[in-house]
DNA sequence: GCTGTTATTAACAAAATGTTAAAAAGAGTA
DNA sequence: TACTCTTTTTAACATTTTGTTAATAACAGC
C-alpha cells in the first residue's frame, strides 16, 4: 500500500465517521486562584501578618445554591481546554496573564448531580497588588488555615464575611493522589471542592521547594523577610532566616531601594532574578 | 429560607434540569506503561544491562491505521474516571493492581480528527515479570533513549520489530507545561502521544527523587546494583555506588538470600520496606 | 542617648553528599 | 592450589550543604 492510497483511505474513514458512536458527557474547569493577604497586626509597631488566601464565589443558582465553590465554568466544544480557564479568570476577576498551571482532573460520576460531568482543575497563583477592580459582590478572599492530624486533615477557610472548615479523611495509603481522601464535616462547598483545594495546597507546598513559583504571588519588589513569610504561610511552619536567605539568594538581585521607616532597620528590596 | 425549602427548591431545579444545555464531547484515556526490561549483554561474563522501556500498541483501525500508540480508550458515560485506564489496561495487557497515577489532561481542539475529543493521560508502572501472558500481536516494548540538546529534545524509541524516533521543540519557557513543546520529525506514532510520552518521562524523573515509586517496577527481590540501574536508566545518568546505597538503605531491607554463581562475589538480596 | 524593634550576617556545629580506594567473595583457568 | 578477573561492599576522607546561636547594624520614638 503506497502513501497516497493510505491517505484516500484515512479520508474516506473521516468523512464517513459518526462522531455521536461513543458516549458524550460535558466538561468544566475549575480554578484554584492562590493569592497572598495582608492583614493589620493589632500591635502597631509589628509588622503586618502574611496569609496564604484562596478566591472563592458565593453560587447564585442551583445546585448547590448560595453555597460557596471555585470559579468555574463550561468548556465550549470549539475551545482549546487550556483557554477555558484563562476565559472563566477573566470573566470572574478582570485578571489576565496569570499564572496558570493544570492541577487535575476530577471524574467522579456523581460528582455533579445534574448531569456527567468531569473536571479540570488548574492552579491560579496571582498577585494581589494587580487586581484592578474590587472583586465581584459575591467572591471573596479565604484565609487558609490547614491543621494536620494522623489520619485527618482539617481546613479552615476564613474571610471577613464568613467561615468554612471541612475535614478529610485518608482512606487509602497513595498520599499523592486526592482521591485517597473522603470529604466529612463539609457544609458550606459546592461539588467535591474541599478535594481541589487541598490538592491545590498539597501542590503548592511541593513545587515551592523546587521551582521559582512563589514569584508569581511577589510584588516587583520585596524583602527577604516578607518572601520568607510567604514561604511561611505556604509551607505551614518558620524558618530560621540564615538558612532561608542562603537558599533563596541565588533566585534573586538587590535593588538600591530599601524599606525603611519602621522603627527598626531598613530593609533591602529586592526582585526576582529570572534564570535566563 | 429554611433548610426544607431550599433541599426543595434544588430538587424540584434538578428534576427540570436539561443535560443538553452545555456542549458535550467524548473523553478518551491514554496509558502510559513504563517497565523495565532486561537485555542480554554480549560479553556473558558482563550483567545485563536495565533498560527503561514504554508499552505501545499498533492502530488496527483509521485514524492513525499501523502508527503505533499508547494502549487507551473512550471513557463510558457511567463509568468512574478512575476506572477507565483499569479497564483499558486489563485488556489490552491483561493486568490487574498496577500502579496508576493521573499525568496530564490534553484538550487541543485538533489533536483527535474524528471529533473533539479530550484525553486524560495516565501513567501506570507495573514489574514486567508480574506479566502472566504474552503480550498480544500488535503491541511491544520499547526501550527509551533521551538525548537533550539546547531547546531541544530527542526520544529515540526502540523496540525488537521497530524504531520510532521524533523531536519536541520548546516554545515556551514554562519548563513543566508539557504544552510548551512542539513536536517536530514524527512519522509513526498516533495522536499527539510524543508529548504523553515526555510528560511521563518528565515525571519519572521528578518522582523518583521524592517517593517510592520505582519499586512498583522491581521484582519482589532485587540486589542494591539492579535497584541503582533501574534510577540511572530512569535518570539518564551513572551514579556513584556508596552515594547512592546510603540513601536507598532507608528504603529496603535486607533479606536471608544471596545472588551467586556470577564469577564474583554474591550480592546480597533486598525486598522493599513499606514506610508503616 | 537610651530603648525597642527588626535586619543582616558571622561563626561555628552537624548532617548530608561526593569521591577514592581498599577489602571481600566468588568463578574460571593454568 | 594460586592466580586472574569480576563485581559487591564498605571504610575513610573531602567537600558541600544545612542547622543554630548569637553578635552587630540601623532605624523610630521617647
Amino acid at each position: 500500500m503506497n502513501s497516497k492510497n493510505s491517505d484516500h483511505d484515512e479520508l474516506t474513514f473521516l468523512n464517513s465517521y459518526d462522531p455521536t458512536l461513543y458516549d458524550r458527557l460535558s466538561l468544566t474547569t475549575d480554578i484554584l486562584v492562590f493569592g497572598i493577604s495582608d492583614s493589620i497586626n493589632p500591635n502597631y509597631r509589628k509588622l503586618p501578618e502574611k496569609k496564604f488566601s484562596i478566591l472563592l464565589v458565593k453560587r447564585k443558582t442551583h445546585p448547590f445554591k448560595d453555597k460557596w465553590c471555585l470559579p468555574g465554568g463550561f468548556l465550549q466544544i470549539d475551545e482549546e481546554l487550556t483557554n477555558a480557564p484563562k476565559r472563566v479568570l477573566a470573566k470572574e476577576t478582570n485578571l489576565h496573564d496569570v499564572y496558570l498551571e493544570q492541577l487535575y482532573t476530577f471524574g467522579a460520576v456523581n460528582r455533579d448531580p445534574r448531569l456527567r460531568v468531569v473536571n479540570v482543575a488548574y492552579m491560579a497563583l496571582i498577585n494581589k497588588d494587580q487586581l484592578q477592580d474590587e472583586l465581584l459582590a459575591d467572591a471573596a478572599w479565604f484565609n487558609v488555615t490547614q491543621i494536620q492530624k494522623e489520619n485527618e486533615i482539617k481546613i479552615i477557610l476564613k474571610s471577613e464575611i464568613d467561615e468554612i472548615c471541612f475535614t478529610l479523611l485518608k482512606i487509602n495509603d497513595d498520599i499523592n493522589d486526592p482521591l485517597s481522601y473522603k470529604i466529612v464535616d463539609n457544609e458550606l462547598l459546592a461539588f467535591d471542592n474541599p478535594l481541589v483545594i487541598f490538592f491545590g495546597l498539597l501542590r503548592m507546598r511541593n513545587k515551592i521547594n523546587y521551582t521559582d513559583i512563589v514569584f508569581n504571588m511577589m510584588p516587583k519588589y520585596f524583602t527577604l523577610k516578607e518572601l520568607q513569610n510567604v514561604y511561611e504561610v505556604i509551607l505551614g511552619r518558620k524558618l530560621l532566616d540564615p538558612a532561608f536567605r542562603r537558599i533563596i539568594k541565588d533566585k534573586v538581585v538587590q535593588t538600591e531601594f530599601v524599606r525603611s521607616g519602621k522603627g527598626h532597620r531598613p530593609s533591602l528590596l529586592y526582585r526576582y532574578k529570572d534564570p535566563t
